[in-house]
DNA sequence: GCATGATCATGC
DNA sequence: GCATGATCATGC
């Protein structure tokens, strides 16, 4: 079957919304032992296509790629990317002969048919129903980035420095990991190691963007213009918006940027960045290179020592899934993977005033995920699964999960409501609710450099 | 003065 | 009511 015209194409793609899998597959796909996933079944029983893996597009008369794609509703409402797009595999031995514009990710993947469905946990995979579909076209504003990210995975494989990509480098376009196991390994051309297998991807955050513009009619608001980002990178923006700041007092700074100073309450500190950066009254999430790339804000507060005061809390465990999870698709490892954080840090001067002194724009290195932080969860893992064992202090309840001078990175203490606000563990105990926190010292590290 | 259990404030 | 970012409080 042949699709003339991009319009021609959606109309077909069109019509599968609100159709469960199952009334689509007419090739049994989704019966037991079956492998191959719902973009097989919407290729061969939709489209009506034989399945291929080459370098070209799929509708390669209209320059097209299809790809289906999940998302999941979320306890808020709000509506997120399941996973990161996978989308063609790095030939590290060709990739770095092509110009962005014969580049094989640009070739095969300028357009994509999107095809987005619900992921239900509660339903059986079949049952799963296509929501939407897009014929999806990067904004120019992105396609700025996108760019730059590839250019970033090139210029490291020219480096002779494949087997040390990462997610976590770039924006929007990621290079992720893509084979059987971790012994699928290529060749690259400047350096004898071997390289894991990766793939272009666009990043999760980028996604759950994409899908929240079109699904639910989200609007986001650009900080930088185009012509800034052609020349500067994202992390540059960020300096130069904030640098004529520094050294000044929160409340020198609410005052410049005419925003509400209340020293008691700190929501003042992400209307001063939004207004700093050019887009007063804008929540921080809803600013599109936040959202996209993933860039989560902290404030830390250093004493005058340099150590922040505070350890610095994420979101809570959830420890019925970290003893069921693998360590490759686990939280805690996907969360530092695609998660930079932007730390604005002020410091306590003598008179005990908090002063602006920089901004670090940061993500965890890969190093550190799959060592540190991989023996820390490993060792969660073991004390749930023993069963955690409590202890009855003058301080409180005292539990026996690995603590802060474990592993000098990370560390698992309370937060919640009170200490009688509690979660249940695998074993039916209850424990009162606990965050990961990274430790003051590990924080102190990262921002000697902050500029 | 740190370690660590407990708690606050806010937004949705 | 809950998640999240942030901070308090005190025994050691």
């Amino acid at each position: 079957m042949l699709y003339k015209t991009e319009t021609e194409l959606m109309k077909k793609a069109q019509e599968a919304i609100g159709k469960t899998f199952n009334e689509i597959d007419q090739h049994d796909r989704l019966g037991k032992g079956q492998k191959g996933g719902f973009g097989h079944i919407i290729e061969e029983s939709h489209f009506g296509y034989e399945i291929n893996s080459n370098a070209e597009p799929d509708f390669k008369e209209l320059g097209i790629e299809l790809k289906v794609t999940a998302f999941k509703k979320n306890k808020n409402g709000t509506i997120s990317a399941k996973e990161r797009l996978v989308l063609n595999i790095i030939n590290y031995m060709e990739e770095v002969c092509e110009q962005f514009e014969t580049s094989s990710f640009w070739r095969k993947n300028q357009k994509l048919l999107l095809m987005f469905y619900e992921w239900q946990t509660e339903l059986e995979r079949g049952e799963f129903h296509i929501i939407e579909t897009i014929l999806y076209k990067y904004p120019e504003e992105d396609l700025i980035i996108i760019k730059k990210d590839w250019e970033h995975i090139v210029n490291k494989i020219k480096a002779g420095e494949a087997h040390l990509l990462s997610e976590g480098d770039t924006q929007y376009l990621g290079a992720c990991t893509k084979g059987a196991n971790k012994s699928t390994v290529r060749q690259q051309p400047y350096s004898d190691i071997l390289a894991p297998q990766r793939a272009f991807s666009l990043k999760q955050s980028y996604m759950t963007s994409i899908m929240r513009e079109y699904i639910t009619k989200e609007k986001l608001t650009y900080f930088s213009s185009k012509k800034e980002l052609l020349e500067k990178t994202i992390e540059e923006l960020l300096y130069e918006r904030f640098v004529p700041y520094i050294g000044l007092t929160q409340k020198e700074m609410a005052a410049r940027l005419d925003v509400p100073y209340n020293s008691k309450n700190k929501a003042f500190i992400p209307k001063i960045i939004s207004s700093l950066l050019g887009v007063k009254g804008t929540k921080l999430d809803q600013i599109a290179e936040f959202a996209k790339a993933n860039i989560q804000f902290k404030t830390v507060q250093l004493k005058q020592s340099g150590i922040p005061k505070e350890h610095m809390s994420f979101v809570n465990i959830n420890f019925k899934q970290i003893v069921e999870e693998d360590w490759e698709d686990s939280y805690i490892r996907n969360y530092f993977l695609e998660t930079q954080l932007l730390f604005v840090v002020f410091q306590l001067n003598e008179q005990d005033e908090l002063v602006f002194k920089g901004i670090k724009l940061w993500h965890m290195p890969m190093e550190t995920i799959e060592n540190g932080v991989l023996g820390y969860w490993e060792e969660i893992r073991n004390v749930v699964n023993e069963g955690v064992q409590f202890e009855i202090t003058k301080r409180g309840i005292k539990n026996n999960l690995p603590d802060v001078k474990f592993n000098g990175i990370l560390h698992v203490r309370p937060k919640g409501r009170n200490a009688a606000d509690k979660t249940e563990l695998p074993d039916g105990q209850l424990i009162t609710k606990q965050s990961y926190w990274l430790n003051a010292e590990y924080v102190a590290n990262i921002l000697n450099e902050v500029r």
